[in-house]
DNA sequence: TAAAAATACTCCATAGGTATTTTAT
DNA sequence: ATAAAATACCTATGGAGTATTTTTA
């Protein structure tokens, strides 16, 4: 699991489209199925049905969501605090 | 940024070493070191200083350490709900 | 000089891409 | 028939290792 994927899985849930969400961050289609499923090894969970060109989010994506959110904010935060420490030095 | 950097360098500012935190992660010491840097470039901030054997959090590192162990924690958190949500179904 | 970090290098796994195929509307 | 996801395949980068060198306490 890594921020990558979970930003990818952000975009996906939010979309609802591999292909949407490849567009916006700028991936290939199939780059993204692959992070996904990656991402999806990694919890140990299905997080996505596939249901021919549809998509929804499982209960295990469902749940993941919020989490996924906050480590990304934190992770944004994260930087902030670091580039501010190096600027003011 | 990635979570397993993340780990290593939490692990690396508890010991202050980058051989120990490669013994307690089994990990070669020259793949922490290759970790740090990584993740030094990923925040663009050096957040060790290499005093010869000796290391101590920079100011950047200082900053950083806190979000590393909340998003570690969230991560492990996410990974519990997973889990349960598969159980469950 | 001894212990720790850095470096040089090698190897392999993974990530990302393009092109194509499958599948459900 | 079309649009979206999956798959096959290829390439290149990066991660992890071993062995060695540099550095300073």
């Amino acid at each position: 699991m890594n921020l990558q994927q979970l930003r990818t899985f952000c975009e996906v849930a939010t979309e609802l489209s591999f292909t949407m969400a490849a567009k916006k961050l700028h991936y290939a289609q199939s780059s993204v199925t692959a992070q996904i499923r990656s991402l999806e090894e990694a919890v140990g969970a299905v997080l996505f049905d596939r249901r021919g060109r549809r998509i929804a989010l499982t209960k295990a994506g469902t749940r993941l969501l919020p989490y996924a959110e906050m480590m990304l904010c934190i992770a944004e935060a994260a930087h902030k605090e670091v580039c501010d420490a190096v600027t003011a030095a």
